[in-house]
DNA sequence: AGAAACTGGTTTGCTACACAGACTGGTTTG
DNA sequence: CAAACCAGTCTGTGTAGCAAACCAGTTTCT
């Protein structure tokens, strides 16, 4: 018992940072998404959502692609394989966590 | 709907924090532990424990008494009513958060 | 045409934090 | 009395989150 305590320390930290939890949900969500879209639904200033999406990108559980929209660049972001697989297991262990929490 | 998702962002990140989050849950379980009894429950270093109750002492969200076993001294740890309010908080909120997740 | 303002981001600087190993004050054991 | 041990605290290091400053290019204004 004491040891699913123990268990919520396992949890996979670059998902449960609060920003990058609300962004690989959202990805989760709608497949596919740019950069300003992630801004405004994130709430996040631009500086911040970079870091996170580069982060996530190193990680192997965001593919970023850069492409233009007539002139303007855009950036395309969505999850790999491994995004959503991490966030599956991710989502299991808070779930079991959440349920295992004292009343 | 894709605000609720901007809702997993505002947690309470103090507790949200997995090292804290097991201390918290421990104490909300068993309303009051000694230092030795969550080096062993959470697994921690000593250091590592010492400054994640400091904090939750400053947070006012967890009471420290120093008292002695005898001659051995003892540090003895329980939530405060903040804390214990701020844990049910944490964990409703967290229950949403799980809820909304997308399957 | 040139300046000003806007778009879509990235880089930089700062602060805070998590972590573990070294350290401390005292106690028990050999 | 020295070595080992107990219960913690302090310190050093590396990482992270955050927002402001910056940058490259485009559109708008005059």
């Amino acid at each position: 018992m004491a040891n699913d305590f123990r268990d919520m320390a396992n949890v996979n930290r670059l998902i449960h940072e609060p920003a990058r939890l609300v962004i690989v949900t959202i990805l989760y969500a709608v497949d596919s998404a740019d950069f300003v879209y992630l801004l405004r639904e994130t709430g996040l200033t631009k500086g911040n959502l970079s870091a996170h999406l580069y982060r996530l990108e190193e990680a192997g559980y965001v593919k970023i692609e850069k492409t233009f929209r007539g002139k303007v660049p855009r950036t395309v972001c969505s999850l790999t394989t491994a995004g959503r697989g991490a966030f599956q297991v991710y989502r299991e262990r808070l779930k079991r966590a959440v349920d295992t929490m004292p009343e």
